[in-house]
DNA sequence: TAGTTGACCAAAAAACTAAATCAGTCAAAG
DNA sequence: CTTTGACTGATTTAGTTTTTTGGTCAACTA
């Protein structure tokens, strides 16, 4: 059972940061959780935010392997594009630890959630970023400044699951390919 | 002098909710900037909301007067959106009394304050709605779901003036058009 | 002695309370 | 009739006390 306790830590504080959020956990809270002593926590982990990280760097991982999951290279490169967003969004809406940061940002503003969605953001950029030089490279699409083409196309994504929600009904996956595909196929014209 | 009592009442609850905010505007305040009486504001307005309603009404009028402005049916379609759309982003970011607003949004989280400015977005969504629709069936443009299509756009827009200065230097009016150029004209692939 | 622990501390946050402020009213004045 | 500002109850703020919390470290195991 005392096996290992960096990954007891780990576990305890994503499942308290997942149902509580950041502020709202204690570290004497994950200790007990973990079954360890507080002060086994800092042999592990500099500081709270530092243990924060590294929960945060795993959530990347994992969107970003549910997003290569879901690529299949003999399909059209923009329903690739459409196939790993629309993932990558779905993950934001439905993994509980992400829900409760977005809902913590919002409502109480935590800096340091603030800084770790802006991180999130970043990676998935960067992650996009490697697809879309790569298909650059390959001729598949034409040359741009592929930093603002993936920045748009993530706050478009963005826009339509997220931001719609506020007003209308929720669109489907298909509703929204068919959106996106006007705009990456042939342009509104 | 005392004559136009009532737009003397919105003249001065304008420059004070530009000033200070709406929250941090008092009724007392606005009264003695016009040189009234606190109980004549309420003979022409219900309460503080809907006064700071009115003056987002004109708010509104003026914003999309400026974009009608800027807008030259000579030019193609896709120039007049563009043109437009950064026209009423400019605006946003220039008119004292939005700057407020959307700082006071984000800082205090004022709820009169986040349901005038959707308010403003809603407008502005319908008047391009307005122009799509129109362009829609004059034939110089596919039909396509309109509503969404102006959400989009906006939502675009707002990506490329707003948020992106959040982590990068500003993009000027051209790289803009730029880009928006390819995914309004071509397509991405 | 290397790894673990929880009592302990300063600092931050929450709870509480008294004082001040504010939106809106209305009797009196003009 | 219109205009006014003193008035009121509800809300906010400012100041203070109490509680909680992140992080440390001397003592305690195994």
């Amino acid at each position: 059972m005392a096996l290992d306790r960096r990954k007891m830590i780990v576990e305890a504080a994503t499942k308290s940061f997942s149902l509580f959020g950041y502020k709202a956990t204690t570290m004497d809270q994950v200790a007990k959780l973990a079954n360890v002593g507080k002060g086994t926590i800092y042999t592990f982990f500099k500081n709270k935010e530092e243990l924060f990280e590294e929960i945060i760097s795993s959530l990347v991982k994992e969107m970003i392997a549910e997003a290569e999951f879901v690529i299949q290279p003999d399909l059209p490169f923009t329903e690739n594009v459409h196939r790993a967003l629309y993932r990558l969004l779905e993950f934001r809406s439905q993994h509980q630890l992400m829900i409760k940061l977005v809902q913590e940002e919002k409502e109480m503003g935590t800096l340091a959630v603030a800084e770790k969605l802006q991180h999130v953001e970043n990676e998935i950029i960067e992650y996009l970023k490697g697809k879309i030089d790569a298909a650059i490279t390959k001729g598949a699409i034409p040359a741009a400044d592929s930093e603002i083409t993936c920045f748009l196309l993530l706050k478009m994504y963005i826009a339509l699951v997220s931001d719609w929600e506020r007003n209308h009904e929720p669109l489907s996956s298909e509703q929204i390919a068919e959106v996106m595909k006007v705009f990456l196929l042939k342009g509104l014209v």
